[in-house]
DNA sequence: TGTACATCAGTGAACGCGCGTTCACTGATGTAC
DNA sequence: TGTACATCAGTGAACGCGCGTTCACTGATGTAC
């Protein structure tokens, strides 16, 4: 009974109200950060008063957790629709990058400086095995790379974490360089560190992505 | 009179000082992040009371700048050290990348999620330049690459930030492509994005390093 | 349709806390004659 | 070498602040009969 659809008026009122202070905290985070997070000035732009917030989120961790949770659902939806619309490796590399562009604090919200204490809630971890799981099926449509690097071989007998066993270790190696050039490129980017370079970091990116093709 | 050498006790001492608070600074830093760094806890583990810390810093956001200072400085000086002991581009890499792993929260401070009010200081900048010449220097020392791509040719136009005006537009983009892909590598390495997976990201990062040979 | 009760969103006061920072001060160290 | 003064490191009390969080509560909304 409880487990699907047909929600009641406050279920529905529930969700919306949570939906307004996760966007409040958005906004918090990409004007100031996300350690300048706080429940008191998200609770005064909403329009309640500070304690009120409780009846959502048992706590301030929770809200940042949950907001994690979401940056990542966000990002792995984004790439599973550019998936299903039939985009190949570049379509990827592209939403991906959108997606950063559209808001650079979310993107590191996942992909910034780690706070030494915390973990990562679990699901999270799930959502990064099914984008790494994307990259992957991109990459094995590719026509297939020749030369074997040190890596190609080590991954051979560390590749556990690779779902699908029947693909390549280079085609692998694509994904992770997919992954770690184009972070690269972006996150450089996104905190400001080419400004003052003229050049345009969109052509850099197009050809960050052109290099992945010989390797 | 005051500008060179011959330090009195009393300029020494402070300098002493100086540097054993921001040592202390650097042990929080390390442990919960730069954003809870507190000049309270500081002051009791160097073993004095808050306000003295303000004899030697004139605010917490100056103590912070002067980490950030610190941190450009200390890559600055590895990575020149490297070259002057003959290091090419890949004895370039490799000092990076101890210099790196002997303190992720020093690297993050630099390449980190930027705080968007926050504007580094300018002789960050200096140190920056500084950085990417080298480079430049190291790429210039090998044989020129033969595909001339897109950025390439943007780059052609838009190279007022290198100092070198005889350099080929391929050289600087060997460069930067060092910086990006390097850094892709180990920023997800040092945040711990490879945990999980077991291959070896020393390997990984060689790889990458062997990839800036052909472009 | 109307009444009795349960659920739950939101309030306001209060908690303790640690923060950065100021101020007037003490006392030791250095300098000048 | 000894005295008089200036410099400056460090203290302790106090400031105001905003934080996350708790608690007992009010009042509206939903549910059951």
């Amino acid at each position: 009974m409880t487990e699907t659809g047909a929600k009641s008026p406050r279920e529905r009122y529930r969700a919306q109200m949570q939906a307004e202070i996760k966007q409040c905290a958005w906004e918090q985070i990409a004007t100031a950060g996300a350690s300048a997070l706080s429940l008191n000035a998200i609770a005064k732009q909403v329009g309640m008063s500070g304690p009120a917030l409780y009846r959502y989120f048992a706590s301030r961790d929770e809200l940042i957790t949950e907001l994690i949770r979401d940056a990542y659902r966000s990002l792995g939806d984004t790439l599973r629709e550019a998936r299903d619309s039939g985009a190949d490796v570049a379509g990827l590399a592209y939403a991906l990058r959108d997606w950063a562009l559209a808001d650079p604090q979310r993107y590191f919200l996942i992909y910034g400086t780690p706070v030494p204490g915390y973990h990562a809630p679990d699901d999270t971890t799930e959502i990064s095995n099914e984008i790494m799981t994307m990259l992957i099926e991109a990459f094995s449509a590719r026509p297939p790379v020749k030369p074997t690097t040190p890596f190609d071989a080590h991954l051979e007998h560390h590749r556990r974490w690779a779902a699908d066993h029947s693909v390549p270790a280079t085609t692998l190696h694509g994904a992770v360089s997919f992954w770690t050039r184009l972070h690269g490129v972006l996150s450089l980017e996104l905190a400001g560190h080419f400004t003052g370079m003229e050049f345009d970091p969109a052509l850099l990116f197009s050809d960050e992505l052109n290099s992945l093709e010989t390797h």
